[in-house]
DNA sequence: CACAACTAAATTGTGCGCAACTCAATGACG
DNA sequence: CGTCATTGAGTTGCGCACAATTTAGTTGTG
């Protein structure tokens, strides 16, 4: 708790006061709300060539490495519930990348799958990682070490909610 | 850059395949964007007894720590711009919390002002920070070392972008 | 078999984020 | 002084996120 490295909140005695806090989650909370909009600005150029916006992509991502699979799992993949997945992948049915249908088995179910169409893009999706990563001025292992940091406050966040 | 501390990844020759990138991206992109909408519930959590959102939450730390200020400042700060503030701001006047006046040198801009009961509120926000940071699971300096790299991070993608 | 509990999608409503645009006020320049 | 570019807010439109609800299909139990 030295405090010699951080002049900012440096004038107080031992204990954080809550105004000091308040000030530190100002920045905790925006700096990752920045970043987290930052990167949606530079995916949002790099796949407008593509047509498809960030979340789509993310479905498409999913779509290319897992193969057919039903509503439901692409929700618990991506964290996302059926009121955010439903109209996106109506957009992604409409532009042709994919198809849904009822499950045979369980006709709850919906599963959705690539369309030629869809399946052919993955190949204009190859270069956009390696533009990110360069945006971002990362090194590849600082990149897994953020990774697993941010793994590990979701986790954590995900048990307090 | 030798990667004998990070034993993911650590199966390949020399060179990454776009494959490889494809599935890292998926990973980083996706784990941001987890971890941002993870930190949105528990701030939903605790915010809700103050009836704020997460960005009014943000709105309202500005106003708390820099006093009135105009909109376009506001702004900069949270790098948000009228299209999101505009209507936020307007439903933060509705609630009582803010005023909004033209400014009387220049007519285009508009001044946003806390009220009593804005004023009052910042008692009540307190408790937030500590119980957010106790959810993240995170010690304090790693809090700074985040914070810092995603300082870091945003200025890359925004220059980017 | 009938009925309750549960599950998967879809729908509805609210709010954020951003691009594109409008409008009024300001400032610069000839 | 008049004109034109710029600036600050606001509006519109679209898509995402999420809570709450609805609908239809499935499963469990008496």
């Amino acid at each position: 708790m030295s405090s010699s490295s951080t002049p900012a909140a440096a004038s107080h005695p031992p204990l954080a006061s809550d105004v000091d806090l308040l000030r530190l989650d100002h920045q905790v909370c925006f700096s990752l709300h920045a970043a987290s909009r930052a990167f949606g600005g530079v995916y949002r150029d790099a796949l407008k060539d593509l047509g498809l916006t960030y979340p789509q992509y993310l479905v498409m991502l999913v779509l290319w490495e897992h193969g057919p699979q039903p509503v439901k799992v692409i929700g618990e993949r991506l964290r996302l519930d059926s009121g955010t997945l439903s109209p996106l992948l109506k957009r992604l049915e409409t532009a042709g990348l994919v198809t849904r249908e009822r499950s045979a088995e369980d006709e709850r179910s919906v599963v959705v799958r690539l369309t030629e169409q869809g399946s052919d893009l993955r190949d204009r999706a190859l270069p956009v990682p390696l533009k990110i990563l360069s945006a971002t001025g990362l090194s590849v292992p600082e990149v897994l070490a953020l990774q697993q940091l941010l793994g590990r406050i979701t986790n954590a966040l995900d048990q307090a909610h």
